[in-house]
RNA sequence: GCCCGAAUGGUGGAAUGGUAGACACGAGGGACUUAAAAUCCCUUGGCUAUUGCGGCUGUGCGGGUUCGAGUCCCGCUUCGGGCACCA
């Protein structure tokens, strides 16, 4: 009999003492390199839904394998992170304990699924020795800066030593702003003076920049961490705030971080979603002059064709140019207007939709045509993108359009036929009209050749010039937390220092409370002596939870060398990610910060690859299906599903452990919570049918599925093949436990085929055509099968060949033994377990990939299907190398097609060999 | 608002432009059994017919291309995902 518990003790066991899954650097072999994203571990443990990228990976690992590949499939821990060190607040216990402890339980649940990880490799980000090259590459990126012209990193000494032979003259350099000193002025400055000036070049750099600090959570958050104005971890609320931070970068990378798309084998979906948050535009930087001042405004646009449709101006409240312009008179209204603005979270801002802003008293000139129009101040206008003002075309911008509306500005319409009595007309589609002046004449020409021969103008008078812009932020890099990696970094009078890389790491220090001090500061202000030798104070905050994930990958390939990252010699052979398989959720995160991170080293020459991962696959969430009970208002007495309507119900949440196919277990019902102990039933057809819904998995649904119940009820191999057999890899869908039964009984059959009894049936009989046809049309199945990633279908293709070769009584070893191998990715356990058992005494990951012989799949003679305007209504058999003409005879000769064209008249016959014939008939 | 993706039985889902519904669950019927479980066999999209074994219809809706459309094109509807006062 097929016992899964004795089986899958055995041979992980087995592979553990062989260390199977162990990999070495094989120059002999071809690399594959297979990651999953890897966990944070939480306390809550793995439900069902977890290792369904794991299992996905683990497959296709095996199968490379399999196919002669040197395979690293490493895995570890995302250890570093909040919800560890809220915990630790609440009960005092050190993060490091309970992730420890997380970790523990993760990975004895990930044991018993029977991974192929090679465990030797494992990392955990906050482990020092781990950690140190976060750290390292920290340093580093201060030690750089972003040269525009070579879309490449380079040392800041260069930038330096530039400065100090032609100041900012000719520099090319990605820089927070724009600078203009000469090399005289940068060689009076003093250090602190320099140091400063450099902060806006370097790559990892301290700045004053809006931040999104989440109170609550005590500490500022990056972009991708908020959404809808709440922190993504507990939905706190995050509010604007200009702070004093370390950065990065990426913004400077942008162009780089769009054009690598393209070389990477990612679903559209996913580099969709990457290319709107990198955000590209291009357009115009317009220059317009202030009336009677000598102020200049300048601003962003995509629509230079529409410069005299522009009937206002408008700044963001934080913009530097709203105190430069605002007149005596309407002084009060400004700053009344801003500092209401300012009191206002992110998200008051945007829920609040009302249209609302305030007029400065001042007039800018229309570069163009010499009109002079109002400059309005508004929160519709974002501080932080492009240069915080814009001008304003009410007749094509819809936002532009409400303001004009609600405070009656004109509306000048551009283009040709746009009605703009109602709402704006956005489309850059149309004739131009009313644009012309002494300066520029674009009338008549179309939207897209308007805005060309309008940039082309701006440039050639002054005024402006084309402009890229981007979406994409610098990340904010600080956090005032405890648990994170500490910057390697101490303040010599007030200017920041790296740490020598001879002393990294630096360890995170213990502290009293993982609460920042009396005085506001990080927790880390709490370490006594956090100071360097020479007794310079050390930087505050923490990393954030993407520091430590952005490398790891690389860090698998040499995890325990203490003299690099990772060595030459193995980044040479690992090179990159050849198959990554994780979550959306890190589409704007994660996967964008690996990608600068990994671009950065590349452009050090420490990585001789530039993207990371080369193909990515985005399993589906597994979501969870919950049952509910139908309780009797003011009763204690539940109704079935089907009786419910006849009565007032409140549907009650249960636990789905306690229920199976919907039906309720009435006994531990009753058992699971007191106030049910003495509850009443009113049951259809003698059950109690529960109703069910499809909710995202959690404990409060009580719909969490433990993967550690299923193994322990129907095995490891059962779980696998079941999460694969559920639905396309890549589509979200429910846990439904009800379904697992059926590939349980496939394993059984499988067993069957192997064992009568206790007897092995196998023997050494010539397998017949018949056995391996079944064979190879699962090869050819399963093969292309897994390269596709459509596992479901493969497992439905092995439950065929089961019952195929079961009916046909097959007992051949050569066949059987390749079906073993076929199945060893899904099924390892119970596949290595008959693998021996019919004679082999090597691991079954060392056996090789059988190749379909397309042979065995000739049929003497083929099923084509007669069809008449496409509707097929009979078959026929005709022999395999039956020609088009033979068809057609047998197709038109057959009893049944007098009956189909009586009265009829054939136009046409088509036959498609092997399949069907189609006769047209009038 | 913009950009992606999806829609097929009671359910999860199969179908290189060529006989829609593989495989599995569930349901119904039967065999074995004192009984239950397990196992095995049959039926299972709908309507209709059924001692003439077939007929009609059918892949969200409306058009189109094609000898032939679940699949390709155009226009909708609904749902899911991403981005969003980004000028």
């Amino acid at each position: 009999m097929y016992n899964h518990k004795a089986i899958e003790q055995r041979w992980q066991q087995y592979w553990k003492d062989q260390r199977t899954y162990h990999v070495d650097i094989d120059p002999q072999k071809p690399k594959f390199y297979v990651l999953d994203m890897f966990p944070y571990p939480s306390g809550a443990g793995l439900h069902v839904g977890h290792p369904l990228g794991y299992i996905a990976s683990d497959i296709y690992s095996r199968y490379k394998r399999l196919n002669g590949f040197n395979v690293l499939h490493p895995m570890g821990y995302d250890a570093y992170g909040l919800p560890a060190e809220q915990y630790a607040i609440q009960t005092g216990q050190h993060p490091e304990k309970t992730t420890v402890n997380n970790i523990n339980r993760y990975r004895e649940q990930l044991d018993k699924i029977g991974f192929c990880y090679d465990w030797d490799r494992e990392i955990r980000t906050c482990d020092p020795e781990y950690y140190r090259w976060t750290q390292w590459a920290f340093t580093r990126m201060f030690n750089s800066y972003f040269d525009t012209a070579k879309q490449k990193a380079e040392p800041i000494a260069d930038l330096v030593k530039h400065f100090e032979e032609h100041g900012s003259q000719g520099v090319t350099a990605a820089c927070s702003k724009e600078l203009h000193f000469t090399a005289d002025e940068w060689r009076a400055m003093d250090d602190k003076q320099k140091s400063d000036t450099l902060m806006n070049y370097r790559i990892a750099y301290l700045g004053n920049t809006m931040v999104n600090w989440c109170a609550k959570l005590g500490t500022v958050l990056a972009n991708d961490e908020v959404s809808e104005g709440l922190s993504i971890r507990g939905g706190y609320p995050v509010e604007q705030k200009l702070m004093y931070q370390w950065c990065l970068r990426v913004s400077a990378y942008a162009q780089r971080l769009l054009d690598g798309l393209d070389t990477i084998d990612w679903t559209d979906s996913l580099k969709e979603t990457q290319r709107n948050w990198i955000g590209r535009s291009e357009g115009a930087e317009m220059l317009f002059k202030v009336a009677d001042s000598d102020v200049t405004l300048e601003i962003f646009t995509t629509r230079a064709d529409t410069v005299f449709g522009v009937t206002f101006m408008v700044l963001a409240p934080e913009s530097k140019y709203v105190d430069m312009v605002t007149t005596p008179e309407q002084r009060q209204a400004v700053d009344e207007y801003v500092q209401a603005t300012k009191r206002k979270t992110e998200r008051e801002r945007m829920i609040d939709k009302k249209v609302s802003g305030v007029f400065t008293g001042a007039y800018a000139i229309n570069p163009l045509n010499g009109k002079e129009i109002p400059i309005w101040v508004s929160d519709y206008v974002l501080a932080g993108y492009g240069t915080g003002a814009i001008m304003a075309v009410p007749a094509h911008d819809s936002r532009d359009y409400a303001f004009a509306k609600h405070f009656g500005l004109p509306i000048i319409p551009l283009i040709e036929g746009a009605d703009v009595s109602e709402e704006s007309y956005d489309a850059k589609e149309g004739k131009v009209i009313n644009s012309k002046s002494d300066l520029l004449d674009l009338n008549g020409m179309e939207v897209k050749d308007a805005i060309a021969a309008a940039k082309r103008r701006i440039e050639e008078l002054g005024i402006g010039k084309v402009k890229v812009n981007f979406r994409l932020r610098d990340a904010i890099f600080s956090r005032q937390r405890y648990w994170g990696e500490p910057f390697p970094v101490y303040y010599k009078d007030g200017i920041p220092m790296m740490m020598d890389d001879s002393e990294l790491p630096l360890l995170l220090p213990e502290v009293d409370k993982f609460l920042p001090t009396e005085t506001g500061e990080p927790p880390l202000g709490r370490a006594a002596n956090w100071k360097t030798k020479e007794g310079y104070p050390i930087e505050l905050c923490t990393m954030p939870g993407f520091a430590g994930s952005s490398a790891y990958y690389l860090r698998y390939m040499d995890p325990r060398n203490s003299k690099a990252l990772v060595s030459k010699e193995a980044d040479e052979y690992w090179r990159n990610v050849d198959l990554y398989i994780g979550g959306t959720e890190h589409a704007t995160g994660h996967l964008i910060y690996s990608r600068f991170w990994n671009k950065f080293l590349f452009d050090l020459g420490v990585v001789c690859e530039e993207e990371p991962f080369k193909k990515l696959i985005n399993q589906g969430m597994i979501q969870g299906r919950s049952n509910f009970v139908y309780r009797i208002k003011d009763t204690n007495t539940f109704v079935s599903y089907g009786l419910k309507d006849q009565y007032d119900v409140t549907p009650i949440h249960v636990d789905v452990n306690i229920v199976s196919n919907d039906v309720l277990d009435l006994d531990k019902f009753r058992a699971w919570r007191p106030e049910f102990a003495d509850a009443e039933f009113i049951l259809e057809d003698g059950k109690y049918v529960c109703g069910y819904a499809v909710e995202k998995m959690s404990k409060s649904m009580f719909n969490v599925v433990n993967p550690d119940d299923i193994v322990e009820r129907y095995g490891a191999d059962t779980l696998r093949l079941y999460e694969m057999f559920l639905g396309p890899l890549e589509q979200s869908k429910p846990w439904d436990t009800n379904g697992i039964d059926g590939v349980h009984r496939f394993i059984n059959k499988l067993w069957g085929l192997y064992y009568k009894g206790d007897d092995l049936r196998v023997t050494d009989d010539v397998p017949t055509k018949e056995n391996l046809k079944s064979l190879h049309k699962l090869i050819k199945k399963v093969t292309a099968d897994i390269e596709n990633f459509s596992y479901n279908t493969s497992v439905a293709a092995f439950m065929v060949c089961v019952n195929e070769l079961t009916q046909q009584k097959c007992s051949s070893r050569e066949v059987l033994s390749q079906l073993l191998i076929l199945l060893a990715p899904f099924a390892p356990h119970v596949a290595e377990e008959l693998w021996h058992a019919i004679g082999n005494d090597t691991t079954i990951c060392d056996a090789q990939w059988p190749i379909c012989n397309e042979d065995y799949l000739k049929e003497d003679t083929v099923n084509y299907a007669v069809s008449f305007n496409g509707k097929a209504r009979y078959n026929i058999q005709l022999p395999a190398d039956a020609g088009k003409e033979e068809a057609e005879k047998a197709a038109l000769e057959n009893p049944g097609a007098a009956k189909w064209l009586e009265g009829k008249t054939i136009k046409k016959v088509i036959v498609v060999p092997g399949k069907i014939v189609n006769i047209v008939v009038g």
